[in-house]
DNA sequence: TAGATTGTTAATCGATTAACAATC
DNA sequence: TAGATTGTTAATCGATTAACAATC
């Protein structure tokens, strides 16, 4: 793989999860683990798991062994990058942007959250506690200001109700943000011609109605396996 | 397309895109679309939106004109399932729980959360308003007696912290539910042998990830476009 | 008519799966 | 040795893109 292509969102997310559930298994560092152990842990299939290692230039596997626990792990978390501590701003410090701000996997990933704002002044002031580190909610109108004194921060998640989210949206652009993230409910776009900004539109029901779409169309037709 | 034959998650995905993005534009039902400004309402391209028109049997437009919006959403909405009500409960009445609860996607594709459960005694006997409903946050152990007055109830979203995440699971296929989401940050799966139900591990922060990745290297190589 | 836009097919692209020689 | 497991290539599969005749 030239170190300057970039790794597909599905690589990513594969990458991501031998790196989790690797971690979680909490072996020994020079202990061997086998794709097809990887594969029951994951759901990952083996040939998929080499694939990968191969397409990202591992080679340290063994035959009849596996690869080593230790090694892997940096490998990684080399891929992943996360030596390197992200930060990122939450806009938007509702339910979701909380429960976001909180979650457990962003530490294992090295990604922290810096701050939250809202333009709620019941909310602003408040504090929230993630692994014994202090996260401020700011006012919006702090943010400019903040993130001119952390030029490390230019991600950021998007949580806001969806009547504030096309605003909220243009004002990080204003800002130079460069990644972000939208969980609102509205569908946002990058003015063309912007190429500095890289935009994702999370869907928080896609599974849901994958599942409800699965269930409905087995409840009419006859039962199928697979 | 065959009656049996089961829409891929991608398509699924669309859909919803056009669903959504075509309510929200609120246009007369007799005005038309074209497929060109569905890409612009959607960023999906106007081949692909063609294509996925032609792939469900739609064959509902009209050249030099586009597709009649009221024939159109009628027929995204059958291929959607959105006539019949899908009710759904929420498993872990946290932030994520609620957040979800509340989410107004929900209530646009005729999915219904009727239910929180939660061990916690703080927050059970607790109820939200989403709507214009009233969801109560139930015990847990009161979920058996709730699932078997109501037999439409199938669908779980799973948002209870890590370290309760596989006991609930259990606890969910032992009740007979067919389909969960599962958005504790611990990967599930179903037991071998088990065809009944479905499960979605879902990511949170897959797309953070992305971002992270794409933001980390573009800033270590040179400024590529796209 | 001329231009726009469809339905549909074919080409391309990318991702996954399968296979197997190499070898520990 | 025999069996297991890798690295790697080739085959398959599926999804997207491109092209264009049909036609309103």
């Amino acid at each position: 793989m030239a170190a300057s292509e970039l790794i597909s969102a599905r690589v990513i997310r594969r990458v991501s999860f031998y790196y989790e559930v690797l971690l979680k298994l909490n072996l020994s560092p020079d202990t061997y683990i086998s794709s097809k152990r990887i594969e029951e842990m994951t759901g990952v299939s083996c040939n998929q798991v080499r694939q990968d290692f191969f397409y990202l230039g591992f080679a340290i596997g063994r035959q009849k062994k596996g690869y080593q626990v230790g090694v892997l792990l940096a490998e990684l978390k080399r891929v992943l990058s996360v030596e390197k501590c992200a930060e990122v701003v939450v806009v938007g410090a509702g339910r979701l942007g909380r429960a976001l701000t909180e979650y457990p996997l962003f530490g294992v990933r090295n990604i922290r959250i810096v701050a939250l704002f809202d333009n709620d002044q019941q909310v602003v002031g408040q504090n929230l506690k993630v692994r014994d580190e202090i996260v401020p909610i700011l006012h919006v109108d702090a943010m400019d200001a903040f993130l001119r004194t952390r030029a490390g921060v230019n991600i950021a998640l998007l949580t806001v109700p969806e009547s504030q989210a096309q605003g909220a949206f243009d004002n990080l652009i204003r800002l130079g943000i460069k990644g972000i993230v939208n969980f609102a409910p509205r569908i946002l776009k990058i003015p063309k011609g912007n190429k500095q900004v890289q935009l994702i539109n999370e869907c928080v029901g896609a599974s849901l109605y994958k599942i409800v779409y699965q269930i409905c169309r087995n409840q009419e037709g006859e039962h199928r396996d697979e």
